[in-house]
DNA sequence: TTCCTACCTGA
DNA sequence: CAGGTAGGA
């Protein structure tokens, strides 16, 4: 529904956008804050108390109060599906919560959901993750989408949309590096030809079991298994996909498997699979989520 | 299988 | 040195 939103009382940042749609979350958890801002997406920015950021070829404002989100951008539709707001995450929890550190990772992060991005985007974000921070793999997709998307003003702010696979696959390699995305830039020169060539590469992927798909997209140089599963995860909803990371690896090597030599990535993932179910990777999500406070080296 | 190294860039 | 991958021992 569209609502004028009572400028008594609020704050300057709600008053100078005069109109909102809300959506109630009644009793569906969701914390907007924590799931655009826990590492898995990488375009969300937060001014003024309102998030932001180009999806598809729109920009999303958004910003939640209690249970209710007033946002501007997507349809109602658009911004359920994106969230994943139809998903029964109370009951996915309750799946994966078979031991206390798990429990514990919940109940702090209660309301974080698996965001269901543009496949193409994920797939070209994560490549360009390999051995960075966020912020350093924010910065290459901003470079990314400023020199070949489409600009886009709002609130007196200019963003860019990702630019799609076609235009990035005219690029020469030495342009992709003008974008600081260094030795990826090859990687993502190929992967940009693959899915230019191929319209229907993503509908494929989404059709295929989930060991078949990993495997097909770690066929695309500079896509190994990490990448894979984090595409596969917040590409492709494939929850059986568990990333595993340096910190995921060190949190299961030593909170659960007791060892002291390093997970191989295989060992790692079917454990997680094994243990935590076929949601493994909200599992993954809620212990990254926490990495941090559980994690740290040397622990 | 497991181990090693180089690879861009920047914090 | 880093939220990883490729290529070769």
């Amino acid at each position: 529904m569209r609502s004028w939103c009572n400028p008594s009382g609020h704050s300057d940042a709600q008053r100078i956008t005069f109109f909102m749609q809300t959506f109630s979350l009644k009793d569906t958890p969701f914390q907007l804050d924590l799931t655009v801002s826990c590492g898995q997406a990488f375009r969300w920015r937060q001014y003024n108390g309102f998030w932001y950021a180009p999806v598809g070829d729109k920009i999303w404002k958004i910003r939640q109060e209690r249970d209710l989100l007033l946002y501007d951008g997507p349809t109602e539709k658009e911004l359920i599906r994106y969230f994943g707001l139809d998903i029964p995450l109370d009951d996915i929890l309750t799946d994966i919560d078979r031991d206390p550190l798990i429990h514990a990772a919940i109940r702090r992060c209660l309301g974080l959901r698996i965001i269901r991005q543009d496949p193409w985007e994920c797939l070209i974000s994560y490549i360009c993750a390999t051995c960075a921070n966020i912020p350093g793999i924010m910065m290459r997709i901003e470079n990314l989408s400023e020199r070949y998307g489409n600009k886009i003003e709002m609130d007196e702010m200019t963003f860019h949309t990702f630019p799609d696979a076609k235009r990035l696959a005219e690029e020469e390699m030495c342009s992709i590096r003008t974008c600081k995305v260094g030795y990826r830039d090859a990687y993502i020169c190929g992967a940009a030809e693959m899915a230019a060539s191929d319209a229907n590469w993503a509908e494929k992927i989404a059709g295929m079991p989930y060991p078949e798909a990993h495997e097909k997209l770690m066929r695309l140089n500079g896509v190994g298994p990490k990448v894979a599963d984090c595409v596969l995860l917040f590409g492709f909803e494939k929850y059986e996909a568990f990333p595993v990371d340096v910190w995921i690896e060190r949190i299961l090597r030593t909170k659960y498997l007791g060892g002291t030599r390093k997970l191989s990535y295989k060992r790692a993932g079917s454990f997680a699979r094994e243990h935590f179910g076929q949601y493994a990777g909200y599992a993954q999500e809620y212990l990254f989520g926490v990495r941090e406070e559980i994690g740290r080296k040397g622990e």
